[in-house]
DNA sequence: ACCTGAACACCGTTCAAGT
DNA sequence: ACCTGAACACCGTTCAAGT
């Protein structure tokens, strides 16, 4: 006879984790909006009722925050080359993962300011620019500058995309990429004129 | 005989105006946060009904967008002067600009994120940028660096000011004056060196 | 451990109607 | 021109209770 064990409260599968809501979240990101993002609709989503998230993540906020740093610990930081090149490289790789999922530099830029992030990829950036010989504080600078030149011009490019997607704005007509490419050769450079200043 | 004019159907004071709401808008922010500024709140504070905001204006987007333009059309930037010194005041004075009113930069980011404000400060201060030589996408890509970088670190100074005015949170032992002029040095360098390379 | 039921205190927005 | 009344379709979050 086999035993059959005490049914859980939910009518079907398994009990959700952190990462099951963390998931659902990137689905609701992917195929609607940041605006269509509800604790709600979330569980609806999970097929579990609004409260049921909160055994999860504490609230909302927390839970974007977290969701914040699993895109941010995707982003590559390149380890050899030089310096200068890792850098770019490291602001280019951040901007392609925000793009892979809509509206999320949006997200990434509210749990900055939340200090609900984990994320160190300041830090990370930072360190880059160290190696190019720069003083601590001008190396969080640069960093400073990289990331938050990426956030901010994602955050306008994603939600230029959000509203072309309702119909509700045509086309900008600019080409983000290459604001994105000619400010952050600015800042490069100026890290660079740093640098050498420092020999 | 004096004659007496229809009394208004509001029962005392008169008629207000889109800029009676701006300047109602203004001292929710002042005086408590932008997660207290919604319409109702707002209507409340004019003594109206909330929808009698939509007479003013079509919605709340729209609302903070004309919010954030005369936010920002009140920044001084110089006119003369050595260029690379006006790029440094223009950023300086944004950013006091908004450091003057709490969570005004969260209110200008959503404003140029949703392309509703019809501010040019951008191009204001890329026109600065141009007076130093630099061709038209390098002096945009210059003026893209420095309004970002002054919006994104000032967003993450005023949340956490909020958070600390809210007691959720303890001070954050950041230097947010020195972290941004560190970033806006490498900024402004860099368009010097660009600069030098014309010559 | 993980979820439901039920409720609280809110939102933004629309539409017809009033003066 | 500027506002009210009344309603619609939502929010995030809490708390006790269920299994």
């Amino acid at each position: 006879m086999s035993r059959t064990v005490a049914a859980p409260y939910r009518v079907s599968g398994v009990a959700h984790t952190p990462a099951d809501v963390l998931a659902a979240a990137r689905g609701i990101l992917a195929q609607h909006s940041l605006a269509d993002l509800s604790m709600r609709r979330l569980a609806t989503e999970l097929g579990v009722r609004p409260n049921a998230l909160y055994w999860h993540f504490p609230d909302k906020q927390t839970m974007l925050a977290a969701l914040a740093d699993d895109l941010l610990d995707a982003v590559q930081i390149p380890a050899d080359g030089a310096w200068d090149q890792r850098l770019t490289a490291a602001a280019t790789n951040l901007r392609s993962t925000l793009l892979s999922l809509p509206d999320s530099a949006e997200v990434v830029s509210s749990a900055w300011a939340s200090g609900l992030s984990h994320s160190d990829l300041t830090a990370t950036v930072a360190a880059v620019a160290s190696d190019g010989g720069l003083p601590p504080p001008a190396a969080h600078g640069v960093a400073t500058a990289i990331c938050r030149l990426t956030i901010g011009l994602t955050i306008e490019e994603q939600t230029r995309a959000q509203m072309e997607r309702l119909g509700v704005t045509g086309p900008s007509g600019r080409d983000f990429t290459e604001e994105f490419t000619q400010a952050l050769a600015v800042i490069v450079d100026g890290a660079r004129s740093l640098a050498a200043a420092r020999r």
